[in-house]
DNA sequence: CTGAAAGCGCTTACAG
DNA sequence: CTGAAAGCGCTTACAG
């Protein structure tokens, strides 16, 4: 493997020219950048990562946080958020470190030692959780970080998230637009978390605006009995707003189940589920996590250049609604 | 943050005694390197990876290599098997660094700078597929690397897998056995996937062992109409091994909407859908993707000791066949 | 505009 | 059993 020395022997220069021109320094001229830059091409030259680190005392690498628990289903959209993150560390040739644990011990551990052995400086967490003891212990090192949620209120740090009030109201919208309902109900779990209490406020204000009368009904995990109950208790339901595709796809079989003969649609996020599960009358708002995982990186790289200021703190991403037929993320 | 210098300072020995002590060299003494360690540890020290990678010509990181296209479906798969991964990366104290792209080219410019500039000299690959650019480049480079999933017939590398073809008879034994289904049908995809031969052979075996009359269905991917035409051509089926869950939860709503009253009992793949969906006649065989994270760091450490041997060439992790009410991979 | 030199924090062959 | 020294491949303050 060449090295910046056996460029610096074979042209006549000194390894500081050398270097200083691969990084594009001022200083060297023009045409000496330039030679160099073709010299090391043509002879396959490839940075030691490992060297540069030492030298700059950081890594060249981004640390991606996985919370301790998650829903299963909420993996596929981790691997579509890794997708777009990687994509822009390539081009910022920056490179992806993973931690991952069953315990917050474990995670912890995890990222000081990338902290403290590998030297990463900046990192972003595939959640945003409230008193979580990960984002506590990255606020007080000297890191930067980003959240893919926003954080509690009262709390501030950069992050990137959809407008969850905007898609609510969206998925209402298309529903009673688009596909002619009269009466959505909004259905959500029992966890109240950020992006559900979001989308429900989205969903009362469309809901609102056309003087029709509201519905939320909070789903049960395991109690299917209750969500028969509810559909037979509300016979004039033809719509449902499902915080979650699972959650729209379990009240849409139940109906089924229930009123075979009867039509319904149903929107639900995330857009995860394959198309083979579902049929024309069941729809979901993407939240379109490669463009999320994209602005992740953007945000990290460029949102704290002026400290001061309170630009780009946050990364907003338009979601879509509507039918997908998406194979791979 | 302390160096081994300012542990050697610190008492008085050499950094080259320090170093040593701390990696267990027998020429130092007992007592120095627990005298040494016990230091090291007061001082909070962190052994910087940079430098000793640098050193090394070697990065204590593992490449986990995403394949190009996947359903989306995989990816709770591919979470389960990062966890398990990076579970053993920790106790060996490597690092684990993600490649993944949407196109073979941009995963292979990602491997080659892991190989030439990070310095990696580790692969997981998260598939296994015919020839694969990415399989061919690892195997001319100096690299030692594992598939999850067994290479095709004729080829030969480390790999860890289940054993499909006992999975597969498994999944049909414990219809039979377990829930005294008569004539259980086998549902495969129309790709022709090896996991799924071999399921399907497994799935012959038990039923040819027991006289009973195979049936199997290559299910269309968009194609409802024939899924239709399958359950009413065939009226005896009472059970159903599908090659994976969304394969098994398809026909078994279809089933359901075409005989309400009727019981049938479907055994799919992958543990990979929540509770809501399912009900107490689903069933599925659990891959135990976390042990094969485990079992693919193993072996990429250990696999190769004796370059001679046929040992350990590969890894078979056992599955398990019921319902289960895991929420997190 | 270019270079010689120091230094980043380790490991290890060589010497004693 | 321990140490002095070289070296891994970079970057950059200092000097010219």
């Amino acid at each position: 493997m060449a090295t910046i020395r056996d460029i610096a022997k074979q042209m006549g220069l000194s390894v500081s020219t050398v270097s200083r021109a691969l990084n594009d320094n001022q200083r060297i001229s023009e045409k000496t950048r330039r030679e160099v830059k073709r010299v090391a091409e043509q002879m396959g030259y490839q940075p030691n990562y490992n060297a540069r680190n030492l030298t700059n005392q950081e890594a060249n690498a981004v640390g991606v946080i996985f919370p301790v628990n998650n829903r299963v289903v909420d993996n596929i959209f981790y691997v579509g958020l890794l997708r777009g993150i990687n994509e822009q560390l390539t081009e910022r040739n920056y490179v992806l470190s993973i931690a991952i644990g069953n315990t917050t011990e474990q995670v912890l551990d995890n990222v000081k030692s990338m902290i403290n052995r590998a030297q990463i400086k900046r990192f972003i967490l595939l959640y945003s959780h409230i008193n979580d003891d990960v984002i506590k212990l990255l606020r007080q090192q000297p890191v930067e970080f980003v959240t893919i949620g926003k954080p509690a209120a009262g709390q501030k740090w950069l992050y990137v998230d959809n407008d969850n009030i905007k898609a609510g109201a969206d998925g209402t919208n298309y529903l009673i637009d688009q596909l002619h309902v009269q009466n959505p109900v909004f259905a959500e779990s029992q966890n109240g978390w950020p992006y559900e209490l979001d989308r429900r406020e989205g969903y009362l204000q469309a809901m609102h605006r056309r003087d029709k009368q509201a519905v939320v009904f909070s789903v049960p995990e395991n109690d299917e009995q209750k969500v028969n109950q509810f559909i037979q208790e509300h016979p004039k339901m033809d719509g449902v707003v499902a915080t979650d595709d699972y959650t729209g796809l379990r009240i849409y079989n139940w109906y089924k189940a229930l009123y075979p003969d009867k039509k319904i649609e149903v929107v639900g996020y995330n857009n995860s589920l394959p198309n083979e599960l579902t049929d024309q009358h069941f729809h979901s708002v993407d939240l379109h996590p490669i463009e999320m995982g994209r602005a992740a990186v953007n945000l990290l790289f460029e949102g704290n250049q002026d400290k001061n200021s309170a630009v780009k703190k946050r990364a907003i991403v338009a979601h879509s609604v509507g039918k997908s037929a998406k194979r791979s993320d």
